[in-house]
DNA sequence: CATTACCGCGTACAACGTACCCAGTGGAGG
DNA sequence: CCTCCACTGGGTACGTTGTACGCGGTAATG
C-alpha cells in the first residue's frame, strides 16, 4: 500500500523527514555498481557485491532501492547523462546530431553492459528526459513531432545497431585473446570449417574482408552515420 | 578436455555413436523452452520448467546442451529460422528488403524476450547462416561486402530500435492495463506530474502526440522503413 | 522526554544453474 | 551368443542469487 503508489523510482523520494542521517546514497550506490559492471559485466554486480563495494551490508541497499531491476533503472539513467548535450539545438542539425551520435557510440563502448538491459520506455529518468528535450529540440523546428521520434529512432537504432556488434566482438576477442584480424581467420575452427565447406561464399566474403579491413572501427561507424544524416536530410523540407 | 575442443554449440554433435537412443531431442528443447519464454517471458523458461514441460527430468537437458546460455543460443538461432527469405536475391531489392523488415519485426514481436539477448556475433548458426546468405545476396551485386554490411545494419538497427520500444511500451500497457492511448494520458502519474510541471516542452508534445496518434503502430513502422530504403537506395550506384 | 519513523544489517528462505553420481541400456567386438 | 562400456535419464546436493523479515539503535517531532 505504502509502496505501490510509488509507481516508478523516480517518483519515490529518496530522503525521508524524520530518522537518523543516512550513510549512503542513491548516486553512491548507483556510481558502486556501474563502477563494478565496467570492470567485471552486470551480472557480477550482485547486491551483495555492490554493498561490499561501499563497504554496507547487503540488505542495507534496500533502504535505498526497491529491487536491483529498479538500481539497473537507475544506472542506466545515470549513463544517459554521460551524454553531452549541452546547448543543443544549435541552429546546425547535422553538428548536433553527429555530436549526439558520437557520445552515444562512446558512452556504449564505455559500458558494454548497457546492451544486456532492455530499455523499458516507461522508465522516464532525470537524465533521460535532459536527454530527449534537447536531442528532439534539434529537428523540433523543421518536422512534426511524430516524424521527428522517427527520425531519432532511426538515428538511436543504427548507433545501438553497430555498437552491439562491436561490443559482442570485442568480447569475443577479449576471450580468446587474439587480435581482431587473426582471430575469425586462425582462432574459429568452425568458422574455417564453414568458409572451406564452400556453401556460405557471401559469409566467406564478410570473413575475407574483416581479415584486411581498410577502414577503421571508428571510420566505419562514421561513414554509416553519414548515410543516416544524409536518410534525414532528405526527410526534411527543403529550408534546411 | 574432450568439451573444451567444441568451442560453440553448433560443432558439438548431436548424436552420439552408441548407447541407447536419447529419449528427447535438441530441437524438443529448444522449441518448448521457446514455448515458455513467448507465453511468460525468458527468465521464466528455467532448466526445470523446460524440463517439466517435455516430461523430463532437470539434468537430463544437460545430455543435450551444455549449458542454459548455449540453450538460448539455439533458442535465437531457431528464430532466425522464423524469417522467410526464400528466393530472395528476385532482383527487386526494395520488395526483399521490405519482405526481410515484415519479416523481422514480426518475429520480434511473437517473441519478444529476444530483446533481452544480446547477440554474441561468433554464435553462427544454421538459421543465421542461411539469413546471411540470402539477405546479404540481396545487395552484394551492387555494393562491397563492408558497405553492404554497413547498410545492413542500418535496416536491421531501424526494425529492432523500433520494435523494442513497441515491445517495451507494450509490456507496460499490459501490465497497467489500460488502452494505449489513455495509457501515458491518465495512468502514469509520474507523466502527468512532467507534464504539468512546464520543464519539458517536447516531451510535453510526444505525450499529446500519443494521446491522439493518427498513424498506426504498422503506418509508423512502414513510413519509417521507407525512409530507410530510400536511405540505402542514395547509397547504391545509379545503376539499380 | 516520549513517540515515531527511520537507520544499518544479520538471518533465513526459495529458486536458480549445474556438478556429481547412480543404475540401467543397447550397439560393437569377440 | 556374451561382454563391455559409452551412453542414457534423472535424483541429490551445493553454491549463489534476490530479497522478506525483524532486530536494536538513532534522531527529529510532539
Amino acid at each position: 500500500m505504502t509502496d505501490a503508489e510509488y509507481v516508478n523510482i523516480w517518483m519515490r523520494p529518496e530522503r525521508p523527514a524524520r530518522g537518523p542521517k543516512p550513510a549512503y546514497s542513491r548516486a553512491q550506490i548507483t556510481e558502486a555498481a556501474i563502477r563494478i559492471a565496467d570492470a567485471e559485466g552486470l551480472e557480477v554486480a550482485t547486491m551483495r557485491r555492490i554493498a561490499a563495494e561501499i563497504g554496507a551490508g547487503a540488505m542495507s541497499l534496500y533502504r535505498y532501492v526497491p529491487s536491483r531491476d529498479n538500481l539497473v533503472e537507475l544506472m542506466a539513467d545515470r549513463l544517459m547523462g554521460e551524454i553531452d548535450v549541452t546547448g543543443m539545438p544549435s541552429g546546425d542539425w547535422r553538428a548536433d546530431l553527429t555530436r549526439y551520435a558520437d557520445g552515444l557510440r562512446a558512452m556504449w563502448l564505455r559500458h558494454p553492459w548497457i546492451a544486456t538491459v532492455q530499455r523499458s520506455l516507461p522508465s522516464f529518468g532525470p537524465n533521460q528526459l535532459l536527454l530527449i528535450e534537447r536531442l528532439m529540440g534539434v529537428l523540433d523546428a523543421h518536422v512534426a513531432i511524430d516524424e521527428n521520434l522517427g527520425l531519432m529512432a532511426l538515428l538511436a537504432g543504427y548507433v545501438e545497431g553497430t555498437v552491439r556488434e562491436e561490443i559482442s566482438s570485442a568480447k569475443e576477442i577479449r576471450r580468446s585473446g587474439l587480435s581482431e584480424s587473426e582471430w575469425m581467420a586462425r582462432s574459429h575452427s568452425y568458422v574455417e570449417r564453414l568458409v572451406k565447406s564452400g556453401e556460405y561464399p557471401i559469409f566467406t566474403k564478410i570473413v575475407m574482408e574483416a581479415r584486411q579491413p581498410h577502414l577503421s572501427r571508428d571510420d566505419q561507424f562514421r561513414y554509416g552515420l553519414q548515410r543516416v544524416l544524409d536518410c534525414i536530410a532528405a526527410a526534411l523540407p527543403s529550408t534546411a
